[in-house]
RNA sequence: GGCCCCAUCGUCUAGUCAGGUCCAGGACACCAGGUUUUCAUCCUGGGAACAGGGGUUCGAAUCCCCUUGGGGUCACCA
């Protein structure tokens, strides 16, 4: 049973076939990315399955934010359902929940061929015998015990309805995987056990499923993550039970956290969970999440917060989420072109040096003899810097675009509050400083807040900035009020020629001397877009007040001590 | 624990398959300077790796073996 590693006769046909049991992992992105790109450089056809045999998890909701993930990634497929509605491509449906009689028909093949066989352990049983393998401290495998009832009684009582499961009898002997990136493995015989191919509920299990519709779908290229590589074994014996061809198989390596631990949804969880111990938080900040919902998730180690609860009460503790999932980092503000070269650096190399490409780039030269055998750790500092490069090189028209469709995604509430000028100044004076489309809105609350409700604290650098020096920056402060008054019009470029001329005569022709004290008056913080873009942006009556409140906040604040 | 796989800077990696041009190259991060009205950017420079031990060979990051370390898997999940 040789497994081709190179198939010239036939056509590329690669799949990628998510479980729709939660969101599109950036792993599970990876693959995509890889499949798509191997089917787009050689003329083949990419499909998309969706593999929802797991009842109690699957979900139509899930399987179209998972569409919409690819889709936003820039991934198309030629075969599989199709958001729009119905499906494209001959061998459907794309659903495996939707070909329930085509396992039917194979399975009754193996059935009959005594190649599997009825079984009628219990939950209770399998899992007694698994927790003595456990104890013992050997892997469990299955004792064949549902072959001690004759093949005749078998077939009668699953005919009279008894709740079964339908067992592949694995033959007794190793098994060699060949695989495009990881080479041979040859698992001993009685390695691979009589694994379980349909469940009670009449679903096949993923092995079986799997094998089925790639065969019928014609996939000869199966790419997948290493976690897959020994379920191999169960597919080749499979697969000759059957009479299907192998096709080629190549194992991507993993990718984890950076600390070695894996990626999972659970991260984000811990992430917030550690934030409110270290800061000893006992109740959720006001209009968060529900005090209830908090403190059941508080006394629970093992409770996990479902998302939108979990994004919330984030946002309200100022806590960064890491991100998993596909639609993590979207949220985040990174761009889908950038993601796409990201992941496709980790396990795989273009060589030369190279590491800046887009998707046409990667569908180009995707290569399996490239692809790394090692997990890789996840780098967002790397990520974030490839994205900054990407909004750096962009047009300030394209970043304007990008920022605005974000936001009205996002954060629509903020963007409601600015004046389209307003927002167009603002993600101008943003763009050089921006690593992402979400940075700006969360770095510039102080345009959205209330002059009257503006606050001063004393940090360190508003105390140097105040109070230190002399004259000290509040001196200052007091006497560039007229002139600011009088600009006309207050615009960035004249108050900038103003401001400067007024800095020659009173700073020594040092801006920064009052600049700085400007900033935090009209902001309440050291840090802002560029100064005069910051008072054009809020305006004059606006920059007047704030400027007149923290003067008399301020002072007092100096005189106090 | 059984079985399978893997191993180059902190991280992603080039170089490995066809041994010498590699006292190991790039990027991110880091450190030190510099530019800058804050922050961020930007510029210059720097430290930083072939896991260890045996072989094979004139010669090993590259081939072989062992050790160590890491990962995967052992579900009526995929």
């Amino acid at each position: 049973m040789p497994t081709p590693t190179d198939q010239p006769d036939h056509p590329v046909v690669t799949r990628f076939a998510p479980s729709p049991t939660g969101d599109l992992h950036v792993g599970g992105a990876r693959t995509a990315l890889f499949c798509w790109a191997y089917a787009r450089g050689r003329e083949g056809a990419f499909v998309l399955r969706i593999e929802d045999t797991d009842r109690k998890r699957s979900s139509a909701g899930a399987a179209r934010e998972a569409m919409r993930d690819l889709a936003w990634l820039g991934l198309d497929w030629d075969q599989g359902p199709d958001p729009a509605g119905g499906e494209r491509g001959d061998h459907g449906p794309y659903f495996q929940s939707e070909r329930l009689p085509i396992y039917e028909t194979h399975l009754e093949r193996l059935l009959e061929a005594d190649r599997a066989y009825h079984a009628f352990d219990t939950a209770e049983e399998l899992d007694a015998k698994r927790a003595a393998a456990r104890a013992q401290k050997v892997a469990y495998r299955y004792d064949r015990a549902g072959l001690e009832v004759p093949r005749a009684e078998r077939l009668a009582r699953a005919a009279a309805g008894e709740p079964h499961v339908i067992r592949f009898r694995t033959p007794d002997r190793p098994v060699v995987i060949t695989d495009a990136v990881l080479g041979e493995a040859t698992l001993p015989a009685g390695e691979v056990d009589d694994f379980i191919i349909r469940k009670a509920d009449g679903f096949p299990t993923y092995h079986f499923a799997v094998v089925v519709d790639d065969a019928l779908m014609g996939c000869s290229w199966v790419f997948r993550a290493q976690e897959h590589f020994n379920n191999t074994a169960k597919h080749l014996l499979l697969q000759e039970a059957l009479g299907f061809d192998h096709p080629t198989y190549a194992h991507f390596p993993l990718i984890m956290n950076p600390d070695g631990s894996k990626m999972s949804k659970r991260d984000k969880d811990k992430a917030v969970r550690a934030e409110v111990r270290q800061r000893g938080i006992e109740a959720p900040p006001p209009d968060s999440i529900d005090p209830g919902t908090f403190s059941a998730w508080l006394s629970d180690k093992k409770a996990q917060l479902d998302h939108d609860d979990l994004v919330r009460l984030a946002a309200a503790l100022d806590v960064q989420l890491p991100e998993i999932n596909v639609r993590d980092f979207r949220r985040s503000g990174y761009l889908p072109e950038v993601l796409c070269n990201f992941l496709a650096l980790n396990g795989w190399s273009p060589g030369d040096d190279l590491e800046k490409f887009d998707n046409a780039f990667l569908a180009r030269s995707f290569e399996l003899g490239r692809v790394q055998k090692t997990a890789a750790r996840f780098d967002r500092d790397k990520l974030l810097a490839f994205n900054l490069d990407a909004i750096q090189a962009m047009s300030p028209e394209a970043f304007l675009d990008r920022v605005r469709a974000h936001g009205e995604r996002y954060h629509p509430d903020f963007l409601a509050r600015l004046g389209d000028r307003q927002f167009e100044l603002l993600v101008e004076s943003s763009r050089e400083r921006s690593k992402t489309l979400d940075e700006l809105f969360r770095t510039n609350h102080w345009l959205l807040e209330d002059d009257e409700r503006l606050a001063w604290p004393v940090t360190k650098p508003v105390r140097k900035a105040m109070f230190k020096g002399e004259p000290t920056g509040l001196s200052l402060l007091a006497e560039v009020r007229a002139l600011l008054e009088g600009t006309e019009p207050f615009e960035s470029g004249h108050l900038e020629t103003a401001l400067g001329a007024w800095a020659a005569e009173h700073c020594e022709g040092n801006l920064g001397r009052i600049a700085q004290p400007l900033r935090i008056a009209v902001t309440g913080g050291p840090v802002s877009p560029p100064i005069f873009d910051t008072l054009e942006m809020l305006g004059r009556e606006r920059v007047l007040r704030r400027l007149d409140r923290c003067l008399e906040s301020l002072s007092a604040t100096e005189e106090a001590g």
